[in-house]
DNA sequence: ATAGTTGCAAATTATTTGCACATCC
DNA sequence: GGATGTGCAAATAATTTGCAACTAT
């Protein structure tokens, strides 16, 4: 309940519940089960892999539909890491929100990197293209040690 | 034919078809006019716009089969914008074979970036992980100038 | 000649949607 | 009570696959 109980490494629930209640949101026993799956596990999940962690049963239409939720109102981001399957992890609260991944080729395992990537290579971007709320997705691609 | 011809947006089919015949693969007609779509355009393509782009008559899953043998050859690379819908682009030959995309999330135009992020920050995630030959993916989004 | 290719149709897999019923505030 | 959410089943949509016929080399 505290809302300050920085894990850094955890999202604050109690975020999530706030937006969702401040938008006349519901929070339901499903979402309830499913944010807390994605706070624990803390690593990019399929609906599929949220569904399999689920003590109680629970829709994959609702999960689904609890993801598009999540990512419309940013608390989460979904990544693509190209095997056809969309992939959602829970934003944190504090200032670590944004970070990428390095992705095993073999296994899938996924490590999170901490280094941030340089923002002002972004604004680069942004000035040489006229485009305007630039934002970007990068993540790395490489064989684990245990599959080398 | 000229290793040095670099028109910078244009892949060198020669080398294309070099490398589909150094494997007893086999140069087709549906497989030409893929390539030239490819060429063409160089930008990434739905298997859909390859088709739509084709002069001739092309079954879908020919044009996936053939993304797919360029992926493995190296010759073309996926794309995951974050729509569900893979893209595959052709390599350059030359040294710009790596780069990266800024895509309007309105329109979804896109734009090719010329910077090249930086491999320095490649080996720092390589040394910080164990992880060998990595590669990454780097996709810059936001609202295009028409968009906005 | 023969290994590699293609089109077609059917099968898979991911994701979305309509709707009647259930549930949160 | 009324808006919002859920399960279920059906609908879409992307991608893959089996197979008989075809075509480069």
């Amino acid at each position: 309940m505290s809302k300050h109980s920085h894990q850094h490494t955890k999202a604050d629930l109690g975020v999530v519940t706030g937006q969702i209640k401040a938008r006349s949101l519901k929070m339901t026993g499903p979402r309830e089960a499913i944010l807390e799956v994605m706070r624990r596990l803390a690593r990019p999940l399929t609906t599929r892999e949220v569904q399999a962690e689920l003590n109680q049963e629970c829709d994959l239409a609702t999960i689904y539909r609890c993801m598009h939720m999540l990512e419309n109102l940013q608390l989460a981001k979904r990544f693509d890491f190209g095997d056809g399957v969309a992939r959602y992890e829970l934003l944190h609260c504090d200032a670590h929100a944004h970070h990428h991944h390095l992705i095993c080729t073999e296994c899938s395992a996924i490590v999170e990197i901490e280094d941030c990537f340089p923002a002002e290579l972004e604004e680069r971007v942004a000035q040489g293209s006229g485009f305007k709320r630039i934002t970007h997705k990068l993540e790395f691609f490489g064989t684990c040690p245990k599959c080398q």
